[in-house]
DNA sequence: ACGATTTGCCAATACGTTTTGGCCACTGAG
DNA sequence: CTCAGTGGCCAAAACGTATTGGCAAATCGT
C-alpha cells in the first residue's frame, strides 16, 4: 500500500532499456524489431520485479477496458445462469478479459434493459453477452448498437446479432432414441404448451426418431401443459391410468418429470421397471436427488457461455464474420445424461 | 465509435469554465468553492452532453478501478451463489461499483486460490469478497492481505476480516418454532454430520426450542447422516417405522427432506396430516416442486451479498471499524419461509 | 571502402482525469 | 486610501501506458 507498484519504467530501468522497448517486446508489438537477447533481458527484469501492467493506463491508452460485460435475466432463480456465468468466466480467463456481471430484471420490460446496458456502456465494456434464462427470441435494447453482441440461449429477432442456443432437436432426439433402444415403442410425451423454440423443437425431435425407426407417430400420447410440475404430476397421472398406457415418458423438463415420477408413484407403478422417464435440462437438484436419479439432457450453459466469449473475441479481433455468424444461431449439443430412470419395458 | 465520446474539457468549454472547476462540481469535491450560479451551469452542460467519466483515465488518476472482486466457490452448483452474486451486484450498483466475478475451485486447494486471488489483484481490484458455498471455517489466501475484504458464508480463521454469516440457531429456532406452535411435541431432527457450524448451530437452535417449551429432550429423536438425499430417506425410514414415531420432522436441509418425503409416502403417511417436515436451505426448485411445498427456512444469501458490498464501502470509506466486525461474524436472519407440509398433529 | 539498407533502440506525445498551488478581483477593516 | 482576507476560478502537472517517427549503428552490396 505504502509503496508505488512496479511501472515499466522500473521495469525499463532494470533491464538497462527504454520503456519503449520494455513496451513492444512485453506486447509483442508486430513490425518492431528488438534483439532476442534484449527481449529475453526485459522479460527477466519484469518477472523478477512481478511486473503486472497497470490495466487502467492501458485502458486509458488503447480505448479498450478488457472488460466484457454479461447481461444476464434473473442470475436469481436459476442455476443455469450459474453454469453460463461459469463458462464464459473460464473462456473470459484465457483471453485476459475480464466478465462484469449484471443482473437484469425480465419483468420490468424494455426500459430497465436499456438502463443495464447503460449501466455497461458507462463501464465501458468492449462488448457484452446478453444472455436470457431459456431458449426464446428478443429484440435488443437500442443502444447496444455498435457494441460488439453476442446472444446467449436466444436469438435475434432482428436476425444480426450471432447466438448460441442449445439444440433442442437434437436434445430430444438422444433422449427418444435412448428409449427405443432400450425397446420402448409406446413412448409418451408430456411437452410444454408454450409457443417457445424447446416445445417444438424437442416435439420435432421426438416425432423425427419415431419416424426413423418406424414407429407410428400417435397423436394421443403426447400432451401438453405448463412445464411445471403439478401439470406434469396431472398428466403423467391421465396417461398413465390409461388401459394402453405408454411404457415410457419423455418429459419436456426434469419438473415435469418430477411430477410424473410422484404420478407414477401412486398409480403403484415402479421407475423404471413399470414405467421409464427421461427429463431434459439435467438441474442436478432435481434429476439427481430423484429415486431413482432422472436420466435426462443436459442443457449446454457451460458451453455457450463459454462460446459466447470466445466468439466475442474472434469478432474483435475480425477473425470472424459477423454478418455469417449472425445469420443462423449455433447449435450446440445438448447431451444426455444416463441416471437410473431408464430399463427395458416389461414383457407383459 | 468514429466519434470522440464527449469528455470533461467539452463540458468545460460549453460551460465556459476551466475542466479543474468541472472536476469539481461533478465530484462535489469539498473545501472547493465555486458559484452557485456556475454549478448549475456546469451541470446543465454536462447533462446536455450526455457527458460520463472514462473510468479508466479516472482509475488511472485516483489509483481507484472501481472495481469489486467477488470471490466465489462453485457458482456452478449451487443457486445460492446466485443469490450471493446478486445482491452483491445490486449493492454494487448503489454504491456505483462494478462487480467482478471469479469463480474458484474448492477442489484445487488453496494454491488456486492464490491465483484466483491474483487475477483480481492484476485486476486492479480495490477490495474482494470471498465466498464459500456453504457455511464454514477458512484460512485465507496470503496475498489477500492489504486488500480489503469481507467474508460471505463463512469465517475467518485468524479472526481478522469481518465477515456476514447465516443466524443457523435463529433459524432453526424459527422452524422448530413454528412446529411447537402448530402443536407438535415429539419432532424428530435429522442433522447433517458433518462438523461445520450448521450442524451445531440447528441443534442448538432444536434444543433451545423445546427447552423454552418444556418439552424434554429426547435423544432418540436426533438422528444424524450426511446432508443428501438417500440418507434422509434412511433416516426418515427408520425414525417414522418406530411404534413411537415423532409427528414432526425437522430436516438439516431441504434434500434430506426431499428424501424424507419419499420415506412418508412409502410408509403411508400422508403429508401434513400425518406428519409435518420441516426442511432448510429453501431450494426452490425441491421445495417448491415437491408435494405439498416444503415449509423451509430460507438462507439470507442475497442478504449477505449486500452486506458484505455495503460493509465494504464503509471500510473502504473509514465509516466502519474493521477490528471491530472482524471480532464476531455478522449474523444474518434466515426467515420461514412457510408452504403446505406443517399442520397440527393427528388427534389419534 | 563507401553509400544504401536494415537492425535495434529511444524520445516525446497523447489518452482524460484529479489535484496542487496559486492568481485575480472584490470586500471590509483600519 | 491601503492592506489583509477571502471568494471564485484556473494553469499545469501527474497518473502509467502505447505509439509515432525517428536516429544511430551495424550490415550489406558492389
Amino acid at each position: 500500500m505504502a509503496v508505488k507498484s512496479t511501472g515499466i519504467r522500473d521495469v525499463a530501468k532494470l533491464a538497462g532499456v527504454s520503456v519503449t522497448t520494455v513496451s513492444h517486446v512485453l506486447n509483442d508489438t508486430p513490425h518492431t524489431r528488438v534483439a532476442e537477447e534484449t527481449r529475453a533481458r526485459v522479460r527477466e527484469a519484469a518477472k523478477t520485479l512481478g511486473y503486472g501492467p497497470n490495466r487502467a493506463a492501458q485502458a486509458l491508452r488503447t480505448n479498450r477496458s478488457g472488460l466484457i460485460g454479461l447481461l444476464s435475466e434473473e442470475i436469481a432463480t436459476t442455476p443455469h445462469a450459474g453454469r453460463i456465468i461459469l463458462g464464459a468466466q473460464n473462456a473470459a480467463r484465457e483471453h485476459d478479459l475480464t466478465l462484469v456481471i449484471i443482473n437484469t430484471d425480465r419483468e420490468s420490460g424494455p426500459n430497465s434493459h436499456k438502463d443495464d446496458v447503460q449501466a455497461l456502456i458507462d463501464r465501458q465494456v468492449d462488448a457484452v453477452l446478453y444472455a436470457t434464462m431459456y431458449h426464446r427470441m428478443v429484440s435488443l435494447p437500442p443502444n447496444l448498437q455498435g457494441l460488439p453482441t453476442v446472444l446467449i440461449d436466444s436469438t435475434d429477432k432482428a436476425g444480426i446479432v450471432p447466438a448460441a442456443v442449445p439444440d433442442e432437436v437434437g436434445g430430444a432426439i438422444a433422449a427418444v432414441t435412448h428409449l427405443v433402444k432400450a425397446g420402448h415403442t409406446r413412448i409418451g410425451f408430456l411437452n410444454n404448451d408454450d409457443d417457445v423454440p424447446a416445445t417444438h423443437g424437442r416435439l420435432e425431435g421426438y416425432r423425427s426418431v419415431l419416424a426413423k425407426h418406424e414407429i407410428p407417430y400417435d397423436a394421443a400420447l403426447v400432451l401438453s401443459a405448463p412445464s411445471e410440475t403439478l401439470p406434469g404430476y396431472e398428466l403423467a397421472r391421465e396417461i398413465l391410468s390409461r388401459s394402453d398406457r405408454p411404457t415410457a415418458l419423455f418429459c419436456y423438463n426434469d419438473r415435469m418429470a418430477m411430477g410424473a415420477y410422484r404420478a407414477a408413484t401412486e398409480l403403484g407403478l415402479g421407475i423404471p421397471d413399470d414405467l421409464s422417464i427421461v427429463g431434459f435440462d439435467n438441474q442436478e437438484l432435481i434429476a439427481a436427488n430423484l429415486f431413482p436419479g432422472l436420466t435426462t439432457v443436459a442443457l449446454p450453459h457451460y458451453e455457450m457461455g463459454a462460446w459466447a466469449v470466445d466468439t466475442l473475441v474472434r469478432l474483435l479481433h475480425g477473425e470472424a464474420d459477423r454478418k455469417l455468424l449472425a445469420d443462423e444461431p449455433t447449435l450446440l449439443d445438448c447431451p444426455l445424461v444416463i441416471r437410473g430412470s431408464v430399463a427395458a419395458p416389461h414383457a407383459d
